[in-house]
DNA sequence: TTTTATAGTGTATATTCTACACTTTGAATA
DNA sequence: TATTCAAAGTGTAGAATATACACTATAAAA
């Protein structure tokens, strides 16, 4: 049985150097055949986060993925049917190739698919604002959450991570400074590895010590 | 008529050097006689944001105090009668003596009282945990809102000012390098006034220039 | 062997942060 | 009116961090 709320979710990657969002086209009204973010009612014996996991799952075919709530909407005029609440979380996934193609459907919506986040489609509801105040939310985040190597694979080139920044900052980031500042903190882990198949040097691979990285921010308060 | 969620507010002011919070003893089951955040169900046909001012109202006789959202809470074993959701906020207001008085109460609670936020009694549903994600939260966002400034009258001195700094952030500052840099960001206005009414040499009143301000913090994300 | 495309690197300057202690002022009071 | 009291107000030197900036190294492909 439906709960009388929803949860909408912003469910990031980064894929060719570009931040994007998977989006859902609809095949209910109202809206019908708008974008729209994935979501849904909560069941009556579901904790939100296990909704949005579902919702997650049957969008993606992904599990376990790194998630937080945004902000909850609930104004009066925000849904033609009358006020529901609904409750924004954002999820962060490793993208690759093989994860790219999106698991087509439930029966409320046509297709799901990735669009960068700074040239999406006119959006249902409030959906635009939800997306909107994610992006802001990230670029703060991003400074004591791991959030960029969610979006990372497991190893990653330090030319990727200054993408990932750059993609959420929305501006462009000075390499050496970039390098210089990551390789400082110390919660980098230097693989003996590198990059294959690319057609140039391959770039070493470094991993994330989330322990260090937690430790490092925990108590860092600006001030 | 009632919908079927709450808000709660964290109500807080600065009092004798600290930062309090209004807390209410609740006159209904469950939790009767326990200490709680003010909230309430919010009308059917009202906004959020409506709903937390009417509530502050109730609680203290105060109006137009800044607020914001902070975090719903959902949780299917958070209210013993079932899942409640409840969208918390927090409510910023310029307490004085004139304004310490609480408003003696609604019919659901007894009486409302302040409490230093780091010393407050046991607390009913998960009102703990919402507190402390707002104290939290206002350390992080001290560095980008107006929050230190909401809860000082609008003229201030700048030892008023620091001492709401360490409220908050509960820690102690440097004086002299708390005043650089307050001086420096160029957002305070020096008056030709000072205080009045204290046994010693008084101290220069300062304002706030919210529009510098602003402008100062918009595009200040880290990195 | 040359080309190509990206990896990888250092330095000088400016800015910001930190630690730290004494003098000034104005009201109260003796 | 001189003294006491309590807080206001002030500067500097050294450390750490941030910024601007351009070339060489490397590996694969042609």
């Amino acid at each position: 049985m439906y709960s009388n709320f929803t949860v909408d979710c912003v469910i990031l990657g980064f894929h060719e150097g570009e931040l994007k969002v998977l989006l859902a086209e609809r095949n209910e009204y109202p809206f019908k055949d708008w974008w729209a973010l994935p979501g849904f009612f909560v069941d009556n014996d579901e904790e939100m986060e296990d909704a949005v996991k579902r919702i997650l799952y049957e969008n993606t075919g992904l599990k376990d993925v790194f998630m937080d709530q945004l902000h909850s909407f609930a104004g009066l005029k925000r849904h033609p049917k009358g006020r529901i609440l609904t409750v924004a979380y954002y999820a962060l996934v490793q993208l690759d190739n093989t994860k790219l193609k999106t698991k087509p459907v439930t029966n409320y919506m046509k297709q799901a698919k990735w669009f960068p986040v700074r040239n999406v489609p006119e959006l249902a509801f409030d959906h635009k604002q939800i997306l909107d105040l994610c992006l802001e939310r990230l670029q703060r985040r991003l400074a004591y959450k791991p959030i960029a190597f969610e979006l990372l694979p497991e190893k990653f080139t330090l030319t990727q991570l200054q993408l990932v920044y750059e993609g959420i900052l929305n501006k462009t980031l000075d390499k050496r400074n970039f390098r210089k500042k990551m390789q400082n903190y110390g919660f980098l882990k230097e693989l003996d590895e590198v990059q294959t198949g690319v057609a140039y040097r391959a770039a070493r691979l470094y991993k994330l010590d989330k322990r260090k990285f937690l430790k490092h921010f925990q108590n860092t308060v600006a001030f």
